[in-house]
DNA sequence: ATCTGTCTACCTTCTAGTAGGCAGATCGTC
DNA sequence: GACGATCTGCCTACTAGAAGGTAGACAGAT
């Protein structure tokens, strides 16, 4: 049957809101079993603890984060396009509020207090995405469509700082535009600038 | 009687340590009252609620911030250095992990989730932080010690979102060296470069 | 006959917060 | 200077509710 699979993907989801806007003490069983519309012992039937369930969900997250990546490889050739689509993705999921916060980012800044298989998860997502910058870098650096003026992975870390930097700070302002305002030059530096 | 003082502030002190750490829903009265070494009870004679404590705490590191930048500009005449000491400060305080993360960072994330009284004065510090960097880059622009390639509003939040950005990672991947290799090539883009 | 998903009912521990008492310091008044 | 009144800071003892989690029953599908 699916609705094995339909409850506790409705479990995950709405964990996945809640810790978006509250992180991993910001939300209990009691909150989701509101929101699927279950009682909270059915939820132990999905996931017997509360770090069974945030260790699944970080790592569909980065399951689901690298499935896009080769999507996204797949079709657009170019790695200062690659890096917009990535930018672009989270202007949007900010400005229309769907996703207004990466799930990933609320954990890492939790990191210290979060139970270790939680933190383990939440580093390899880092891990992950930091590396992929790194790969899209060193691309665009030998093809000479990006402009670097560093090594590939500073510029990589550089890259991800500033799109993680300004989520935070649309966030902060509650100006979901702040992301752009930031993304926009950052990606300019990394284009080429043609002479002509 | 200083006593009363002295105990609020170590209570001040040990709920940033633990905001620090685990953010508003990762710590307790009872947590406070192990390091301090009082009652529960007895915090609530300092702080009535939790609220209280915290929207105080904020307001508090908002002050302390604002004295530091008076001191800072008082000092160091050049707009340049003064990023460059604004950076140091935050790569010190990771390497040495006195103060590991922003408390006003921390609180950001949660933001949504967060009484609206502290809502309110966190972002009252990400204003005032955007609003000081966007005097500074002015002023470096103006008088041609900084090397400005957007609108001096823009290049202080692009600035501010690196600084909160390498923070994350640093502490994500738990490599404070983090924090200074990506804050290197920022400050160094910002830097006139002498044609001789 | 077993497995799956849900339920009710319950448990323990932790949460923020309250009531009220008590010791010591401070203060105005005689 | 002595005397009571008030204020301050801390205490013990308590509360109601929320937290994560468990036990066991039951219906329906396999």
């Amino acid at each position: 049957m699916s609705n094995l699979s339909n409850t506790s993907d409705e479990i995950l989801a709405s964990a996945r809101n809640l810790i978006m806007s509250g992180g991993y003490n910001g939300f209990s069983y009691a909150d989701i079993s509101e929101v699927v519309g279950i009682r909270k012992a059915s939820i132990h039937h999905h996931f017997p603890s509360k770090v069974d369930l945030v260790r699944e969900l970080v790592k569909r997250y980065r399951e689901d984060g690298q499935a896009s990546v080769v999507t996204l490889e797949q079709n657009v050739p170019d790695e200062l396009d690659i890096l917009k689509v990535y930018a672009n993705h989270w202007a949007k999921c900010i400005e229309d509020a769907s996703r207004p916060y990466c799930v990933c980012a609320l954990l890492a800044s939790e990191l210290p207090s979060l139970p270790p298989e939680v933190a383990t998860e939440v580093t390899n997502f880092f891990r992950f995405i930091s590396s992929w910058l790194t790969t899209v870098m060193e691309r665009g650096y030998k093809s000479g469509t990006l402009n670097l003026t560093s090594e590939p992975h500073v510029e990589a870390e550089a890259f991800l700082a500033t799109v993680y930097g300004a989520m935070l700070s649309a966030r902060a302002y509650g100006k979901p535009e702040v992301f752009s305002t930031i993304l926009s030059p950052a990606l300019n530096r990394l284009k080429l600038t043609v002479s002509h």
